[in-house]
DNA sequence: TCATTAAATTGTT
DNA sequence: AACAATTTAATGA
């Protein structure tokens, strides 16, 4: 039975080189860094385990080092909606941790992942004190809120192509993203949890994609060649 | 470091 | 859902 609880347990301080994948380190001032530092702390999950929980009280900021995540939650009728893939560089909870109120959704590790967690004290303090770490939060918003605006076109389209190549531009968003580069690591069953397609389908997609000359399919990744051609995937092109 | 083996991932039916 | 083919990771000499 997965916790989140057990992730508690096995934090650890950040070494010099996951400081590095932090995207909003390197705008704090030396003294902001060093009061961060002390409070970041590392977790390893595990596939299948949840970082966060829907209706937990918020402790932490979270951020994925390395992995991926998924963003998830459950409707009323009990059924499970998948919001979102979480790959390396990306931050999320600043809406609640704001806020200070419980989670929204269920974040659960896809695979096994690193994750990054600073907690909400230090995260207000942060707000309170630094310039840009607010430039930051306030781009993360803005970014995201145009994500989920896509996220709810995508859910419409009934193209199993089309979903695909949508849900991968928005994974491969620079903004949010910034941990993935030209290459995203994810498997075609992780991809096809995210969308909520059959690998078959998924397979079927990708393959599509590739022959346009959008993306190029690798073992275990993919690598994108026409971000901009993801991104405005129609049908008959 | 290299060769062998196991595990993971992909492509196809 | 099942299968074979391919790629990577792990193991040990």
């Amino acid at each position: 039975m997965p916790s989140d609880s057990a992730l508690h347990q096995r934090r650890r301080a950040l070494t010099e080189g996951e400081l590095g994948a932090i995207p909003w380190f390197h705008l704090l001032s030396p003294a902001e860094q060093e009061r961060a530092n002390d409070d970041l702390k590392i977790a390893d999950a595990d596939l299948g385990e949840y970082v966060c929980r829907t209706g937990r009280p918020v402790t932490y900021w979270f951020g994925v080092v390395d992995g991926l995540l998924k963003m998830s939650s459950d409707t009323a009728e009990g059924q499970t909606m998948t919001f979102t893939g979480v790959p390396p560089g990306g931050w999320f909870g600043e809406g609640t941790a704001m806020k200070r109120e419980t989670y929204r959704y269920n974040i659960q590790a896809l695979r096994k992942s690193r994750v990054a967690g600073l907690h909400v004290d230090t995260f207000h303090w942060l707000l309170d004190h630094s310039i840009g770490f607010n430039r930051f939060v306030m781009n993360q918003l803005n970014e995201r809120l145009g994500q989920f605006i896509a996220a709810r076109e995508i859910d419409r389209m009934t193209n199993p192509d089309i979903r695909v190549a949508r849900s991968l531009a928005s994974l491969f968003n620079p903004v949010l993203y910034p941990g993935v580069g030209e290459v995203l690591r994810i498997t075609q069953q992780e991809l096809a949890y995210l969308v909520g397609l059959s690998r078959q389908r998924v397979n079927e997609a990708l393959t599509a994609l590739a022959s346009q000359g959008a993306i190029q399919v690798e073992y275990g990744g993919l690598r994108v060649i026409d971000l901009q051609a993801l991104r405005t995937q129609t049908l008959f092109r």
